[in-house]
DNA sequence: AAGTTATGAATGAATG
DNA sequence: CATTCATTCATAACTT
């Protein structure tokens, strides 16, 4: 990692650290509570309160982004479409189960969970048994909140001429 | 299921009408707009609506990247303005009104144009009500969310507003 | 088969 | 909170 600190570059501990608590429940973090994450997680490495603030900003956003976008491809003309583009050329169709995989991203439904945690939960330390960090950890963040999430969301996929929007 | 490959692949059909739609104007297109077109291009071969977003939002850097080099090169007495841009490390957005339009390689008029494009073989004239139009836009937000959080510490400070203390 | 290019995808950083 | 812009990463496709 250079030191080219145009932007910044979370590591890999940082990302985990702010997704767990964003998996927590934790959306929109107080200044009080940005201060502080910001401060454990310069243990890992630079890091400033405005990157914790637009990283949840961000990260809140596009699972919103993600949610009005999903679709689909799951219409009547699928299976046709399919035909088609083993007719054309499509060589570009060579999927691998593992990337298959690959793209199970959070399953949505695990979004319906009611959870209990620690504002720094314990498996962020994992690889960190420093005394020190522990100390931290348990000490400063003892005040234990309890995030009680459902998430309930409707997908809606109607087939709507493009002119429409050209229009309005 | 349909198959889902490690990264989309375009088919010739899907860029072609993607490419002529960013012709005629369409630059961003809103979420609805990007559903629709993920909607009708599916015919042609796998594609999500992110797949559709990420292409504009590329297409639309890109063009703007290669302009930019070009203004750089051909036209010095730009330089100063976008040195300025990028010393300040603004978005174009700060900068003159005809800068940006000078970005768009396309005729200014082209950002408006309505046009009426024959471009899809199926379902292409099917006609929507307003209210249809309405329901779509009002269920697009319907997310229910109830969001229950008990802290069992107490907030020592006010919240403040996190860009104020963050900015100054 | 390695190197290069084109481009899909992602995300930090804003702005209003 | 939405939207947008910029850079950058990742990789399919192409070139040599």
């Amino acid at each position: 990692m250079g030191t080219i600190c145009g932007r910044w570059n979370p590591t890999a501990e940082q990302v985990k650290v702010l997704t767990d608590l964003f998996r927590s429940g934790l959306r929109t973090p107080t200044t009080d509570q940005i201060q502080k994450i910001s401060s454990q997680l310069s243990f890992y490495g630079n890091i400033e309160s405005k990157n914790v603030f637009y990283w949840f900003q961000n990260h809140k956003a596009r699972e919103r982004q993600k949610h009005r976008r999903k679709v689909l491809v799951d219409d009547p003309i699928n299976d046709e479409r399919i035909q088609f583009c083993q007719d054309k050329n499509i060589s570009s169709n060579k999927c691998s189960p593992e990337m298959i995989s690959s793209y199970n991203e959070e399953p949505d439904q695990a979004e319906r969970v009611i959870e209990t945690l620690q504002l720094f939960p314990l498996n962020s330390l994992s690889e960190y048994s420093e005394s020190e960090k522990l100390r931290f950890f348990t000490e400063e963040y003892r005040e234990n909140i309890t995030f009680s999430c459902t998430i309930g969301a409707q997908m809606d996929h109607p087939t709507l001429d493009l002119r429409l929007s050209f229009f309005s």
